[in-house]
RNA sequence: GCUCGGUUAGGCAAAUUGGUGAAGCCGCCACUCUUUCAAGGUGGAAACUGCGAGUUCGAACCUCGUACCGAGUACCA
């Protein structure tokens, strides 16, 4: 049987890190074993639906490299990919009224109040209620177990609002084996009595997913660790349904914590400490905030990639840079870790800094320019590329170029008081004029070339270069950090040198 | 509260079925390269494997107990 592995979001908003992780872990089993990976859009709360979610799922997809076989753009042998369009065809009505009719489930016309107003009674009594095997007989809940058969009746065919909920096992355990934790099992009759089909005809997440994952032959579902405490109703439903043979085989991947290890990262972790939670930046139009994403950010997609597979798996070897037909090739369920993960900024940084370097500076320079600020739109893409070939070794993202290589754009608009007080000496002037004008004369941009007759000049004037280098850097750049003096010469040409060197020593 | 899950240095984590001084990476410190800053190279600090028992010739790996953390406990996913 080929395995078939699916990414099953709602489309609510910004997609989290966490989510995209379970995306790539889906993808990378699916490939690694020549089977497919499927999206599907879980869109079943219309309550919190948002529009453009969807498209933008699919971008984030397509920008982290990991595209799906089927979709709802796609297309596949298993339409619909999107859960309200597949209870447009009644699938979901149809499986939750057979569960009925087989005493598998039943109505419950108890309304949110009802249900809300019984918590808070239980409460004050120091209790908590839970609509399961021990309350659902209770004569306050109006339900067809509670019921006459003649009133369900009626009130069924005046419409009244019902939902139907699955009827857990008063007994027995329910289990499985997770590809991840091993054998895990529950006590049936401590799982709540989950409503499977909500009074809108909508299918809540437990019947969806059942249904959705066997229709579509789905073999491996890997999802949160936060389904855990679900799993017993998703068992109950395909034992129910008869299709416990074909129930895919769970991973539930270990859950993605705040940095101080406290509970899941969430969005407001980021934008609190500072870091994008989001791969790809999204705007909430109610509220109209925008929230950074790892893209936005100046993320190179296969280092955020890198970064998310490392969350919570790792190989078996000390290789820690992976493309992703690497990673195809090395990822190994069996060796995803069972605790949390907790998110490290400074580690995602690395890897953009290692995968900074090995992109080629031209289209470093191509992306940087897309970003470029407003007056140096006009940067030369050739320019451009060499500034990245001296300075790609010292960014973390290709933005900074911007801010971090300021010099190779503008003349500097200071200079670094310490080192001039401590260097500069007024007879240097005549050295400098003598400097330029041979520099002048030479006209060369060949590093050697300029290295050899900068050194020469010192020389024959008796000046030791190492007074006289930090000066020209000063000239350069204005401060003492920045590349090699010889190789910002190469790349910002003779004149610019000449001029900059001329308007410092015109200064002091 | 209840159910389920987790617990190896500051972070990520390795140690295939119990067997050498508990890998490696990030971060940190130092040295080295360099006329600068990074990067690179080298080295270092840092874990009595949550704690306590037990089984064993031998336990991070097995058993029991205990502590702590997390997740779930919705007509949300």
């Amino acid at each position: 049987m080929s395995i078939r592995t699916r990414f099953a979001p709602s489309p609510t908003g910004g997609l989290h890190i966490g989510g995209v992780r379970t995306a790539l872990f889906s993808y990378l089993y699916a490939k690694k074993h020549g089977g497919k990976f499927i999206l599907r859009i879980e869109d079943t709360d219309q309550t919190r639906f948002v529009a453009g979610a969807e498209d933008y799922i699919n971008e984030t997809l397509t920008w982290c490299g990991i595209p799906p076989d089927e979709s709802p753009q796609i297309g596949g042998q298993h339409a619909p990919y999107r859960q309200s369009e597949r209870k447009a065809h009644g699938d979901y009505q149809k499986y939750a009224e057979q569960l009925v009719a087989q005493g598998d489930a039943y109505y419950a016309f108890d309304t949110p109040e009802d249900l809300a107003a019984l918590r808070q009674q239980f409460e004050q009594e120091g209790k908590k209620f839970q609509y399961d095997a021990a309350t659902r007989q209770l004569p306050n809940l109006k339900n067809s177990l509670t019921l006459s058969p003649q009133d369900v009746a009626d009130r069924l065919s005046c419409n009244e609002p019902a939902v139907i909920r699955i009827k857990m096992p008063e007994h027995g355990q329910l289990s499985f084996t997770d590809l991840i934790r091993g054998n895990i099992s529950f006590d049936a009759h401590l799982t709540d009595d989950k409503v499977l089909l909500k009074a809108d005809g909508m299918p809540t997440y437990h019947l969806a997913v059942v249904v959705d994952d066997y229709m579509m032959e789905i073999t491996h579902a890997f999802r949160g660790e936060e389904w855990l405490p679900s799993a017993p109703v998703h068992i109950q439903l395909y034992k129910c349904l008869g299709w416990i043979d074909k129930m895919p085989q769970f991973a539930h991947l270990p859950l993605i914590l705040k940095p101080d290890g406290k509970g899941k990262l969430s969005k407001r972790d980021g934008d609190k400490l500072g870091f994008p939670v989001y791969a790809l930046s999204w705007l909430n139009r109610d509220t109209n905030t925008p929230t950074m994403g790892f893209r936005e950010q100046g993320f190179l997609p296969a280092a955020v990639v890198n970064f998310l597979a490392f969350l919570g798996w790792h190989p078996d070897t000390e290789q820690e840079i992976f493309s992703m037909e690497q990673l195809i090739e090395h990822f190994d369920i069996s060796r995803v870790n069972k605790a949390g993960a907790k998110f490290d900024y400074n580690k995602a940084k690395w890897f953009n800094e290692q995968y900074l370097r090995h992109t080629p500076n031209n289209d470093l320079a191509t992306a940087a320019l897309q970003i470029a600020p407003e007056n140096l739109k006009n940067t030369s893409i050739a320019y451009l590329s060499q500034v990245f070939g001296l300075m790609k070794e010292r960014l973390t993202f290709g933005k900074d170029i911007w801010t971090e290589g300021g010099y190779f754009f503008a003349r500097p608009a200071s200079y670094d008081a310490k080192t001039l007080q401590k260097k500069w000496k007024p007879e240097l002037t005549s050295w400098f004029v003598q400097l330029n004008q041979l520099l002048l004369s030479e006209s060369t941009t060949d590093v050697a070339t300029l290295e050899a007759l900068t050194k020469n000049v010192a020389t024959e004037a008796d000046i030791k270069i190492g007074d006289v280098m930090p000066l020209l850097r000063l000239a350069l750049t204005g401060s003492m950090a920045g590349p090699g003096v010889f190789d910002m010469m190469a790349v910002m040409g003779i004149d610019e040198v000449v001029d900059r060197i001329g308007t410092m020593i015109a200064q002091q």
